[in-house]
DNA sequence: AATTCATATGAATCACTCCTCATATGATTA
DNA sequence: TAATCATATGAGGAGTGATTCATATGAATT
């Protein structure tokens, strides 16, 4: 039997969703800019040298997943990482990343 | 500035080449079932009620990322989980699923 | 309330992913 | 070495994802 604990069917498809979701560099930057620091929306436009109608749909889909919130401030709204524990599974593929790179230069 | 380390262009698109990797449900399933335990090709196109060729096709994009490694018995090559560090990155993600699963109940 | 600033959304387009089909490669056995 | 079993690969097509363009909504200011 497998070492890991059995996965049914309904787990992988939300584990599959939050791959997807996490599998885009601009929703990835816009993570990290909105983690412990609120900005708006024409501010993440700017950093990120995208179009303001990419960076909505984008943050759609992050607020979607809950991973952020909005605050209505004046005429802007300020977006921020209301989930950090999002971090702890980006940051693991981060470290799998290094630990990648290491295997590659030993191996060759 | 962010609680969090910076993180260059180069690393943010390892990383999201990691997580599109990680994002289909039937790499998954693979990785799960050679998690400890070696499967032919043949197996894994029984359990997971696939075609042989999309199997194959899955597991060269594995191969590529070197989660697997694959060994010549006979006719048959036997592959297995090559690098069980992939699965703290799918277990946060399961731990992360979990988190917003309970979070939803206590909501609405 | 009309205008302006800020953001959101729908539709269209282009690109990419995954599967299937057909076929190729590669190892074993007759 | 011919045939067979096991796996790999390339091309093609359906579905999905990301971006852009045009426009809508919505709040604040005049």
């Amino acid at each position: 039997m497998n070492s890991k604990f059995k996965i049914d069917q309904q787990h992988l498809l939300e584990v599959q969703d939050i791959f997807k979701m996490l599998s885009n560099i601009n929703r990835l930057k816009i993570l990290y800019l909105l983690d412990n620091e609120s900005k708006t929306v024409n501010e993440l436009v700017e950093l990120l040298g995208l179009e303001q109608s990419a960076v909505s749909h984008q943050l759609r889909i992050l607020r979607d997943f809950q991973l952020v919130s909005v605050k209505q401030v004046g005429k802007t709204k300020e977006y921020r990482v209301d989930d950090p524990h999002i971090f702890d599974i980006i940051n693991e593929a981060v470290e799998h990343s290094d630990h990648v790179m290491r295997g590659a230069n030993h191996g060759e």
